[in-house]
DNA sequence: ACCTATCGTCCCGAAAACAGAACGATCCAG
DNA sequence: CTGGATCGTTCTGTTTTCGGGACGATAGGT
C-alpha cells in the first residue's frame, strides 16, 4: 500500500489533469502518471478515463476520490496542528529538580518565566531522587552534582558553578568560637547532608589549592537542606551547603560564613534533556531562560 | 510530503515498537525506523521518545497520532469501498446503441440480463449518432458497421455478422412482380436507409462472389429502419435492411426476402469499450452477456 | 491541409529507498 | 557478575523510484 498514490491522485483529479497537478504540486508529471497508474493497477479498477485530450473521472473514481480527499484532509490537519504547536510558544514544560534547587534557585525564576510566557504552563516535579526522564515524560531536569554525570543518552548542559561553603548561625560561633583555619574546626558540632548513618567529614579546598579533611560529629543528618539550614540558623552547629541555599540568610545576617577563604565542595548545576533535536519551542525557551537567569541566583 | 510515513508511524505507535510493527506489517524494522525518523525531521519535532529499552510517545506525538490514525482510517475505508464495488456484481452499466439495435436485437437481451443480475442497473442511451464514449461516460457501445471501425483508442470486440438482405411486403411483389435475378430489380421502387438526398443503389453480393450494382428510385429515405420496414410491409417497395431487423416479420409472413441468394451488404455488429483493464465486473458481465447471447438474435 | 501547442505516456541514466546483517545498549536469568 | 536475548539504529550492496526528454496523439489556429 503506497499512500503517496492517494496524494497524487487527489490533486490530479482536482486540477483536472496531470500537467496541471504537476505544476500545482511542483513535481514532474511523469511521477503523477506513474503513481496513478500503479494505484489503478493495485485497486484493479480504472479511476480516470484519460487520453491526451480527454480527462474524465470514472464513477468509481469519483467514489474513491471522495474518500481519498478526506484522508488527505486529515493529513493536512495533522501537519497544520503540529506546525501550530511548534511555531507558537505554548504548551507544557515538565520539569524535575531537587527540593533545594526548587526552593532556593528556581522558584523566582519559574515565576518570571510564566509571566513572560503566558501561553506556556510548567509542571514541576520536585524530588531528591534521580528518576528516568524518558519514562516519566520529563522535558527538563536540573541536577546538582560534584563529579561528571553518568547518564549518557541524555543531553547535558552545564548551567552554573554552585560551590559549597561552611555556614553557621552567629549565636553558635559566639558560643563555640569562630575558627580561623581548618584545624580549628575539629571538635565543632556539624550538620550533615544525607540521611545515611555515616560519620561526617568536611573536605575543604583552600585558596592555594590545599585540601584539608576534617571529621566532625553530625548532630543532625538530613537530605533536606532547608532543615539543616534552619538548624544552623538556630545555632546548632556548622553546616556545609551550596552557596545559593544560604544567600538570603547571609544577606539577612542569620548566617555567617565560616572560613570564607575555603570551599567545602566544587559542585555544579546541570540541565538534562532527553533530546535536543525536535525539541518543542516551549521547552527550548524554558531551557534558555534557565541557562540565562539561573547563574544570577546562585552567586553568594 | 511522504504519506507512507503516516502509515508506518501509526502502526509503530499502535504496536508499541518498531520490531512489533515490523512483524505486524511484514516489513523490515529498518524501514519503519527510517520513516519515523524522516517524519520527525520533516515536522521538526520528536514524536516518539525511544531507546532500545524504552518507548514513550511524546505529548505532541499523541496529538499527531490521533490525526494520523484518522487519515489511515479514511484510506482503509477507501480501499474497502473499492474492493466491495469490484468484488460484487453490482453497479451501473451505461450502454449506447442505435435505434435499430436497441429495438430488434437488444431489448429482450437486456431484460434477460437484468433478471439474471438483480444488483446491476442498466442505463441505455439510444442514438443513431456516434458519440464520444469517454466524454459521455459510456461503458459499452454497440455499433453496426460495414468496413473497419476507425476509432483507435477504444477496445473493439466483434460480436456478430449482420448481413443485409432485400425485403419486400408480399403485396408489392404480387403487384410489381418478383425478381429472380438482379437485373430484374431495375425499375422497382426502393426504400432507402439514410436521410441524405442521394440516389439509391443496391450493391448485391451473389452466391459465387459476383457483385451487381442496381440503381433504384427511393420512394422513401429515412434513417429509421423501423419506418422503412413498415413501409415495406405496406407494399411500398423493396428495402435493404439488416436481417435481424426483419426476423419476426419474415416469420410472421409480413415480409418476404427478395433474391434470397443475394446479400445486400456484409455488415457486422461490434462492441466498443473505453478500456479492458480495470473494467468493473458489472460491465464485464454485461459485455460477456451480449457477446454470448446477441448472435442468437441476429440470425434470420 | 498544415503547423503548432499541449496532453499523457514511455524510456533510460541517475538518485533514492530498500533489505538484511552488524552493532551498541540494555535487561534478565542464573 | 556474566551470557544471552531483544531493542532501535546504522551500514552496505542491491533494487526501486525518479526526473527530464522524447514520443505519439490530438485539437485549434492559420
Amino acid at each position: 500500500m503506497n499512500l503517496n498514490d492517494y496524494l497524487y491522485f487527489v490533486h490530479v483529479v482536482e486540477q483536472r489533469g496531470f500537467t496541471a497537478a504537476g505544476r500545482f504540486l511542483g513535481v514532474p508529471k511523469s511521477r503523477l502518471s506513474r503513481h496513478v497508474q500503479q494505484l489503478e493497477e493495485r485497486l484493479g479498477v480504472r479511476l480516470i478515463q484519460r487520453t491526451s485530450r480527454q480527462f474524465v473521472v470514472t464513477e468509481i473514481g469519483e467514489v474513491f476520490y471522495r474518500h481519498a480527499r478526506q484522508a488527505i484532509d486529515r493529513v493536512e490537519a495533522a501537519e497544520a496542528e503540529v506546525k501550530r504547536k511548534t511555531n507558537t510558544l505554548s504548551g507544557r514544560v515538565r520539569l524535575s529538580c531537587s527540593v533545594g534547587i526548587a526552593r532556593f534557585a528556581l522558584a523566582e525564576l519559574i515565576a518570571d518565566f510564566l509571566v513572560e510566557n503566558p501561553k506556556i504552563d510548567v509542571i514541576q516535579n520536585v524530588t531528591n531522587q534521580t528518576l528516568d526522564l524518558i519514562e516519566a515524560g520529563i522535558d527538563i531536569a536540573l541536577r546538582g552534582h560534584a563529579g561528571p554525570l553518568p547518564d549518557s543518552s541524555l543531553i547535558q548542559r552545564r548551567v552554573a558553578q554552585t560551590p559549597w561553603y561552611l555556614f553557621s548561625g552567629p549565636s553558635y560561633l559566639e558560643r563555640a568560637g569562630c575558627p580561623t583555619n581548618p584545624d580549628e574546626l575539629r571538635g565543632h558540632d556539624g550538620l550533615k547532608v544525607g540521611w545515611k548513618p555515616e560519620r561526617g567529614q568536611w573536605s575543604l579546598h583552600g585558596p592555594d589549592g590545599t585540601l584539608a579533611e576534617i571529621p566532625f560529629h553530625p548532630r543532625l543528618s538530613s537530605d533536606d537542606m532547608s532543615t539543616l539550614k534552619q538548624a544552623a540558623v538556630a545555632g546548632l552547629g556548622i553546616v556545609a551547603l551550596p552557596g545559593y541555599v544560604c544567600r538570603k540568610d547571609i544577606a539577612a545576617g542569620d548566617l555567617v560564613r565560616v572560613l570564607p577563604e575555603w570551599i567545602a565542595a566544587k559542585a555544579q548545576l546541570s540541565m538534562l534533556m532527553p533530546t535536543q533535536r525536535g525539541l518543542l519551542p516551549a521547552v527550548r525557551a524554558f531551557a534558555d531562560h534557565v541557562s540565562r537567569e539561573l547563574p544570577k541566583f546562585v552567586d553568594l
